[in-house]
Parts: C-alpha cells; sequence; structure tokens
DNA sequence: TTGAAAGCGGTACCAG
DNA sequence: CTGGTACCGCTTTCAA
C-alpha cells in the first residue's frame, strides 16, 4: 500500500502550512510569508502576491501563532489571570473595555485560569505563554516570586491591582481602604457611632473585605465591629436575628448585594432602616435602587479600560525598573434613603 | 569596565532556555528535557537529575509553551471565547466549574476575546492558538464556515452552545425556546392571557432573548407582545407609563433582572403585582427574593463542568463526524408570589 | 523579484 | 545512561 491509502484512523487530516501554499502558488514559502505580511521592504509582483492570496485562501490556511512568536522571540500576548470568585458587572464591564483597548494597541488578550493551581504553579504555567505583559486585577494576589518568575520569562510589564504593592510589580493600587472610609465617614456625618462592618465568609473575598473593613476602622468617632456572613438569606436572617443585642445604629455591608440581604433580613425582623439601623452598600448595583427604602452606596470610579491599556503598552516599551503607584480609583458616598 | 558593566538599554535579559540549564547542570539539552518531563522511556542517574533540577531552580527555567507545541504538532488548549456581554453568576459559575473540570483533564483552559473582531477574523484568530477544542458558549455564534476553519486548523472539537445547532460542529443546544414555553405555559396555567414578552434593546442578546421569545409564542393560550426595554430605569419607567394602555395581564421579562427593574416601574406608576399584572422573570438570582412581591422566576439547570469537560474530551479522543445533538438544559418555573 | 537556508526552543529517535 | 541531531512552522537575512 502506498502512503496515500486510507489511513485507519478516520481524519488526522494535515493542517495545511505555508509551505503547501508555497506548493499550491508555485513559489518559495518566503514568498508567502512576504505577501501575507504585507512586507513593505520587499517588492513583490501583483500577480504572484494574487495567486499567493488564492492558493492561501483555497487551503484555509492560518498561521500558526506559535511558530509564529517562537521566531520573532517575543510574543504580544497580555495575560489576564481569571478570578476565582464570580465577578460583578462593574468588574465585568471594565474587563471588556480593557480587552477592546488592548486590541486596538495590536495586543491578544487571554485570560487564563489557574483554579487548581498553587500561587507558585500558576505563575509557571502562566510564564509558559511568555506573555509580554500580566495584569492581575483582584482575586488573585502575586508574590514578589511570582513576579521574578514572569519577568524572567520575558514579561515586560506586570501590573497588580490588589490592595498592596508588591515589590517589582507595577502596582496599579485600587485602594479598597478607601470605600471603607468613605462608607465611615458618611454613616459618622449622618450621627451614627457603633457601626457594623459585614465581611463575606466566602472564601478569595479577603483581599477586598480586609481593607474596606481596615478603612473604616480608621475613621474618627466610629467604633466598628465586624460581621461575618454568608451569600444567603439564611446567614443574613441569622444575623438580623441577634442584631438588638449588638447595639449597632448603622451597617456597611461590604457591597450592595450584601447590603440588601441583611437590609431585607432587617426590616423582615421588624428593624426599621434607616432611623433604628442605617445600611449602606457599594458599588452602586442599579438594582440598589430598586429595594424600598433606595439603599445608600459607596460609589467606585474605575479607570478606563483606555487608561489602563496605555499605562500597559507605555510598560512594554519602556520597562522602567521603579515600582509605580498608580492611584486610578476614587470612591465617593451615594446617600439614598437607607442612611 | 567589563561585560558586566551596565548596559544603556535597562534590561533585556535573556530568558533562560532548557540550553542553558544542560550547559550548567554539565549535560546535554537532551538530557533535561528527559529529566524535566519525567521520561519513563529512559532511566537518568539520580545525581545527574538532581543537578539538572538544581540549575533549572537557580535559573528560573520555565519551558516555552509555543516552542514545546511546535515540537509536538498540537496543544492541550481549550479555548473559550469569551462573551461581548457581561455575564450572570450562574454562568460564571458554570465557567470556573468547567475551568477546574478540564484542567483536570489536563487541558489548559484559555479565553480569548474578539471584542472588535468579525465572525470570520475572530475564528481566524481563534485557529491561529491551534487549540484542540473550542467551546463557545452564548454571546458568540459560530457559522458554519467558523467551523470549518477552527477543523481545519486542528480543532478535534467545536461546541456550541447555542439555541440552534450549527453544521459541522458537536451542538450542545441550550433550548433557550424552552425557557420561554415555561414562563409562557405557567402564566397561562395562573389564568393569564395577553402576555408581554420583555426583549432587552442592548446588543448582543437577541440570541437569548429572540428564542425566549419564540418559546413564548408557541405555548398555546398565549396572546404574546413583544417589549423592547433597556436596561435602565427610564426605559423600565417609559414602559410603564404605557402599561394600562397596552391591556396585559402578564409580562414575562427576559430574565430576573429586567424583571426587578419592570416590576418597581410597574408599582410606581400604581399597578398591583400580581393582581393587575403578574410578573416572571428567569434564572433564579438571589435578588428576586429580596422584592417583595418575590419574584417568580424560571429556573434553569445548568449541566455540570465535570460533564461538559468529559464530553470535550471524549470529543477530543474520538472526534466523531457526525454532528451530536446534546440537550444538558433543563427549565422549570418557580412560583413565588408575582404570578 | 524570488529562493535557499539559518535558527527560534523543545522533544525524541538513534548511536554510543 | 547520555549525547548528537533532525525537525515542528515561520520569518528574515543574504544571494542570485
Amino acid at each position: 500500500m502506498s502512503e496515500s491509502s486510507k489511513s485507519p484512523k478516520p481524519l488526522p487530516l494535515p493542517v495545511p502550512t505555508s509551505a503547501d501554499v508555497a506548493r499550491r502558488a508555485g513559489v518559495s514559502r518566503a514568498t508567502v510569508s512576504y505577501v501575507l505580511n504585507n512586507a513593505e521592504a520587499v517588492r513583490i509582483s501583483e500577480p504572484t502576491r494574487r495567486r499567493v492570496r488564492e492558493a492561501a485562501e483555497e487551503l484555509g490556511y492560518v498561521p500558526h501563532a506559535a511558530a509564529r512568536s517562537l521566531r520573532a522571540g517575543h510574543t504580544r500576548i497580555v495575560l489576564l489571570p481569571t478570578p476565582h470568585v464570580p465577578i460583578g458587572p462593574l468588574y465585568s464591564t471594565f474587563l471588556n473595555e480593557l480587552q477592546w483597548a488592548l486590541r486596538r494597541l495590536d495586543y491578544t488578550v487571554v485570560q487564563y485560569g489557574s483554579l487548581g493551581l498553587s500561587g507558585d504553579e500558576a505563575a509557571r504555567a502562566w510564564a509558559e505563554l511568555r506573555p509580554v505583559a500580566v495584569i492581575s486585577l483582584g482575586g488573585t494576589t502575586l508574590s514578589s516570586h511570582d513576579v521574578a518568575t514572569l519577568k524572567r520569562a520575558g514579561a515586560r510589564a506586570v501590573i497588580t491591582m490588589g490592595p498592596v504593592g508588591v515589590p517589582g510589580a507595577h502596582a496599579l493600587v485600587m485602594d479598597q481602604q478607601e470605600v471603607g472610609a468613605r462608607a465611615a465617614a458618611h454613616l459618622v456625618g449622618r450621627g451614627r457611632r457603633r457601626i457594623g462592618v459585614v465581611v463575606p465568609r466566602e472564601e478569595g473575598m479577603e483581599l477586598f473585605s480586609a481593607p474596606r473593613l481596615a478603612g473604616a476602622r480608621r475613621v474618627e468617632g466610629a467604633e466598628v465591629e465586624a460581621l461575618p456572613m454568608a451569600y444567603s438569606e439564611e446567614s443574613a436572617a441569622e444575623l438580623a436575628a441577634r442584631w438588638r443585642g449588638l447595639r449597632l445604629d448603622a451597617v456597611f455591608a461590604y457591597n450592595d448585594e450584601y447590603a440588601m440581604l441583611l437590609m431585607r433580613a432587617l426590616q423582615d425582623e421588624g428593624l426599621r432602616v434607616p432611623e433604628e439601623v442605617a445600611v449602606i452598600g457599594a458599588d452602586d448595583l442599579l438594582i440598589g435602587r430598586l429595594l424600598r427604602p433606595r439603599l445608600s452606596t459607596v460609589r467606585i470610579e474605575m479607570p478606563t479600560g483606555d487608561h489602563l491599556a496605555s499605562l500597559v503598552d507605555r510598560a512594554v516599551r519602556e520597562p522602567s525598573e521603579v515600582t509605580e503607584r498608580h492611584d486610578l480609583m476614587t470612591a465617593e458616598a451615594v446617600r439614598r434613603e437607607s442612611t
């Protein structure tokens, strides 16, 4: 039997390469490359160009990214580690903006999950892709060792958005403390003193919740008490049931979702909002305006995707060794009816 | 000054390769490869193994994924096109499950956005990565041409989760029609006849909203009217203001978020829910239980991540040419107080 | 204007 | 048990 006979396996059909295109067009692989990349440095005759293009089209040729970047010595991959926790609409929208902006700068945005991996393993897995930049937003913290691994693998920019700066990384600080501080200050301004701060029981949120709590604590005139609570009706009801014993006159509930849950439970318990207890959330979700009373909140101004994208781009082109701190986030209390 | 003096450019430091490791350990590249991959076919002495491991550690060596897969002739990448619209918690959780399950099967999960790209461009961009499988969940539809492009680039499984089957793909049908049908049937069962169906004005949701509308239409005894509405208080208020003229006695509002928005607007307009108008949403969000009356909804049972992961795995190992239809989703109406 | 060939970083065959 | 080496697909000098 000759090589061209049917193989037993169904269709491990060969993926067309630039050599196939070259053969079909009757030119060399070099010419194929020139044509398909619109090389300026070299002039190729129009008829040849057409033949190459047609051949590529007919074969359904798509270049092999791995081979290309191997040869080039670098990629244009910007890696976004996927957060482990479900993300809210605020963050989700921001992420879309960011992707869009990066694409316009000709980067390839890749989200890479690391669910069952330890910090070190995750960093190695990311490094294998040789991303030119890594943007770690929320959920995942990068250790300075992780940052080193990534840089060694060629990452020109490592940006972290956690509450704390990481040595060696371009820290893009989202100061979550500010959120807690604004909430507490607002409550104090409304005459409240004994303030409960809801801390989610769910895993992976400490990164945000701890600074928010700390921020509330540092506000003058506020007596703060931490209140662990899970994102469920049962947990909220349980907390509400022992509310009167806590002797609090206000609560900052981590974010609007927890706030709504708790507020409802408090009302079901017969407590009047805001007379007996003021409630404030964070993130300014639309749904917060649907409850009665309308939920007061801390609105967070995210940096625009464009802004962050251009920051990345600059860092890639001119990787300065200094750790930079950028405060791109602002927070502001919005009073509605629950405080 | 020696070579170790400061170079003008900061640090375009070379990324360590397996050759560097080999040199440092005093062995060949082959040996490095054997050791680091725990090759069974070849026995390497323990001292050598140690020397190699140490050298790799000291250099912070991380293998180059592109080179590896180039040589291997295939990748273990499962590509998940990122949806263009913000995703809900339901989908978000499912996605995490799926990633986790795929990782356990030793696949590399990569989410790849395609925001500013046309369908064709997107398919090509994905194909460049040579993924072994593509799972398109919601938001993005694959044309049969896209599927062909991907298969030609070596994808052994292309799974789409849209409302319609795509030729050449393993269609994993999430029949959104069923959602609309369940909602309408529930309302008819509660004695309603003239049913409004809210259709989001936002881009990119037609893929889901159109089948949900169609599903409602096919229910016996229901007179259905489509109601375009944006996800904003203004749009909801505008719709509510002209409600009485519409002469509807019930509304299915696409999902719980739109339902809550509309229900609040209707109440503000002085309409009683459910006496004058029954309201039902979909997706069974927790927040739907916080409003009064509590929101009735259609609960959607997603397939488990494990299930889908093993489906992918089977398809990869044994790529059957037949287009399969799997109905992994079920929907069921949950009555609370708004209907 | 086009072609031949080197080489990017790994892997795996075959010798030694 | 270990080393030499061919090769994966693509880009890019250098020559013709």
